[in-house]
DNA sequence: ATTCTAACTGAAAATGAGTTTCAGTTAGAC
DNA sequence: GTCTAACTGAAACTCATTTTCAGTTAGAAT
């Protein structure tokens, strides 16, 4: 088994989940093919593979996934959930064209161990992690408009 | 009219919406009140105010709203879109709490212009806006936890 | 290795946020 | 005032996600 697959399933057990065919078979196709996808298009994915998986279960195992710290559910205002392996010290973000729904991963980000600490001072809280979503129009969809404009 | 609503209205003509009863009434809400609100509460809270509105067209106008930028819709992995005001010149984000959903606004973003304009040359996107979620555990179910640990 | 059982599975039904349809209404340009 | 494109609300629909439930299985206990 994959190593990485591997490590996971002990993360799994530290947190008394057992390991299921369908939680392996999340997890490989995660970290083989694995960005930002929806639970449907996990499920198409695994099933044209020739996989036997019930879409509940991906759902389900998703909802652990994320649980234990696995893997990372975003929100990009398209109408489903989607879901990214969490890989150790690395970390990105992304940006979105609100036009068309291109999505583009990028690193760099600003949010830094202070403001965390400002943060949980002011409120108590214990931070844990965040997402930064920046909102943009694409190269293509920039031109789109400019047409748009001109021809009408 | 309140001045916001106002000059909401003009924004809104600007974009060559018509300024309908729906939609004032929303502006109207939002100003007084509106913190992250979903459209079902936006919804409830105007009936109980004893105002008719319908359902669809909080959906429908609360998109027309984002669109022209008078309003921003946020996502806490709660189950639903949630939406808020946005005020020029004012900038915040939001620290969830991923055990009970406590939401807790903060200023002090560290997104800046440089990063942006990083962005921009890197991807050709042209930057719009952002959105930073910091989940955590609140103080009340960091203690709650912890109980919960002791007595099992 | 076998037994045991809580955790797990998938199919089907249910839920619920959000969208579409459509016949009637209205803002606001003329 | 007239006109019409934009708008409205109710009802029907869509579709992501959750719940239910009867059967299965991982893996701990023996």
């Amino acid at each position: 088994m994959d190593q990485r697959v591997l490590q996971a399933t002990a993360v799994l057990r530290r947190h008394g989940y057992k390991l299921t065919k369908p939680r392996r078979l999340l997890l490989e196709w995660f970290y083989r093919r694995g960005e930002h996808a929806s639970a449907q298009e996990v499920f198409d994915s695994l099933c044209r593979q020739g996989q036997e998986i019930g879409l509940t279960s991906v759902y389900r195992n998703l909802e652990v996934l994320v649980k234990v710290g696995l893997v990372r559910q975003i929100c990009f205002h398209d109408g489903c959930h989607r879901y990214e392996p969490v890989a150790p010290g690395e970390h990105h973000h992304h940006l979105i064209c609100s036009d068309c729904g291109q999505i583009i991963k990028f690193h760099g980000c600003t949010f830094d161990r202070e403001l965390a600490e400002r943060l949980e001072q002011e409120t108590g809280f214990m931070v844990n992690c965040h997402q930064l979503q920046v909102f943009g129009t694409c190269k293509f969809c920039q031109q789109e408009s400019a047409t748009k404009r001109r021809t009408v």
